[in-house]
DNA sequence: GATTTTTTTGTTATCGGTAACAGTCTGCGG
DNA sequence: CCGCAGACTGTTACCGATAACAAAAAAATC
């Protein structure tokens, strides 16, 4: 690694081009200010003197950055991923940058991190959920910044949220089971207290079926959210006196450790038991059955909070609070009404 | 969104501390030169007033910044989330921080990030593979700072890189399905330019099988590594004139797809066909039959990349190019040497 | 007790840019 | 031929910190 001598700068530029440095500096950002002529001639001179505006000195200047820190919980769950690569795309073309931080559902993490941002002085800020301290959510409704919580939504959000009714389709997916006919349900997810958006679904999948007076048996592996977790679920599953009659999981990774499960326990899904899952993930494309799950629209999710953020980064103030759809998705794990009069989307 | 009045800086510190603004600097960043009581006060009152060092600022002062910008492929592959999961740690109790990227396999997108990274002082720089533009590779070899390759290995890296022998690894697993007894290899990949690293593994297996006298045939879906991929490729490989005996796919999520497709085709494996994956991921755990893969070790290989970055940035020189080990993981998708009639190169 | 040393604290210049304002140079109407 | 708007270009102050050096205070030495 050879040390640089002096990497060029603006001044060096300037002195070449036998202008002043303000003129580099306005040609270079293409404000107005310069002429055609010289704008054109110092923007050839210093792409061939490789030189690179310092964004330090930049941002210091302007006294903002074009910086989006965005905050997720892990990245192992490409649910994220794709929320991220839907609001890449969007940013980019803003020419905004992002920055990544996993805080692996850890509220005190995520509220340091938010402490360390802000000294970078950020165009924006996304989190996910939308639950914060209150040290992170003071910090920030007083930052003055554009702030955006996703995969959640609130009806007090600290500036804007687009993300899912986690209760409802919770409530909509127990709905749909008991229409099926499904009276004992379990729900098998992770520990507590990381994931608090499956306990909202949890809670609404109970509350559909206590409407009909029947109880959600809850099922907590002690593990990551896994393939391996979701079979663990299912053989505690099976292990309780009154065996289930449709496992709801916390999500497809879940769900397909948990049809594996079933498949090794000599199960038949779904005559035997009814399995459904949550996000829609490719992986079900492939399976000999598909899921029953709904379909969370992550990548339009991202895009959709990305244009906020590009307009609010530019002053424009849009909605505070989407909710985006989901679709559930009837697959060949849950069985159909009444055995086999009706039609099931699967063809 | 309350527009902040104005922040806390250094100098509302020193003047309510009653010192200079340098020794709240020194105070805060634990430097010497103040006593230990006022240290503390000073302390003790920047964070009764909220003051939070802008990092703007301090980083062009000194001119170098506590970020490292990290480039991979893409984070939809659990494999990349992986190595990233395992440098954060490292990085992170090293008081460095992470900015990620995804070059979605186009070198040029990269040389652009790099250029646009640059900007910002980074204490190092990381990239995935040893595959970039000669604008890419001199630019970083003058800029003065470390920078990691990352998951590929070669002898003359930009300056150091951690990763995998790629072809070795696509050898060795081409000589065990040799040894096994396969004579009628497929390798079952994506379009070939955008993965460097798998090609290098397909050339691997070609070269164990040539030296048999055995071609290789490839087979590449025009499709994004997914599941998919892996099913449809199947389909491709069974269409041939001569079916394969054995079938190497690019990582763990197409052999998934794959081990999806032989079923749905009727065929059962390892008895009809073998399969072989690579990576060692998680989703082998649940099945049926543990797939034969090439388990690569991922977190170490961040730990490792990570742990060298931090000596580097230190002023630490060590090793250039690191190799890290994969075990060949033999499932139950390949059959045991021997155990039913050895096919000859016809049958 | 005076002087040297060491510690603690303050000053000044600088990091690499940008905003706001001040000139300079046109072209054009009166 | 003067004066002035309008288009360029340059000057100065500052963004919020840190490094290097200078000064003041406290501790140590003789």
């Amino acid at each position: 690694m050879v040390l640089d001598p002096k990497p060029t700068k603006i001044e060096d530029v300037a002195r070449a081009a036998g202008v002043s440095i303000m003129s580099v500096s306005r040609a270079l950002r293409g404000v107005e200010g310069v002429s055609a002529g010289t704008r054109d001639r110092i923007r050839a001179l210093a792409a061939e003197m490789g030189y690179v505006p310092s964004r330090l000195a930049g941002s210091l200047a302007q006294a903002t950055s074009n910086l989006v820190c965005i905050s997720v919980p892990t990245l192992f769950d490409a649910v994220f991923a794709e929320i991220i690569g839907g609001m890449r795309e969007t940013l980019s073309h803003a020419g905004l940058e992002t920055i990544i931080e996993t805080s692996d559902y850890h509220q005190a993490r995520e509220a340091v991190w938010v402490e360390r941002m802000i000294t970078w002085s950020p165009a924006a800020l996304v989190l996910s959920g939308v639950d914060h301290t209150d040290q992170t959510r003071s910090l920030l409704r007083s930052a003055g910044i554009p702030v955006m919580e996703l995969w959640d939504v609130t009806d007090d959000p600290i500036d804007m949220c687009v993300g899912l009714d986690h209760r409802l389709v919770g409530f909509d997916l127990g709905a749909h089971l008991l229409r099926l006919g499904y009276r004992r349900p379990a729900y098998i997810g992770i520990a507590p207290g990381r994931d608090w958006r499956s306990e909202k679904r949890r809670d609404g999948i109970a509350d559909a079926f206590r409407e009909a007076g029947l109880p959600l048996e809850p099922i907590h592996v002690d593990a990551a959210p896994s393939f391996e977790a979701g079979y663990e679920g299912v053989l505690q599953a099976l292990a309780l006196t009154t065996r289930p009659d449709v496992l709801c999981f916390l999500n497809d990774h879940l769900a397909f450790g948990g049809l594996m499960a079933c498949e090794a326990e000599g199960l038949e899904v779904p005559n035997d038991i009814g399995v459904a899952g949550f996000n829609g993930l490719n992986i079900t494309n492939v399976l000999p059955r598909r899921l029953t799950t709904s379909a969370t629209p992550r990548a339009l999710m991202g895009k959709t909070a990305a244009r906020m953020l590009v307009a609010a980064v530019r002053g424009v103030r849009t909605e505070r609070r989407v909710v985006m759809p989901v679709a559930l998705e009837e697959g060949a794990t849950t069985r159909p009404q009444l055995t086999s009069t009706l039609p099931s989307s699967n063809k």
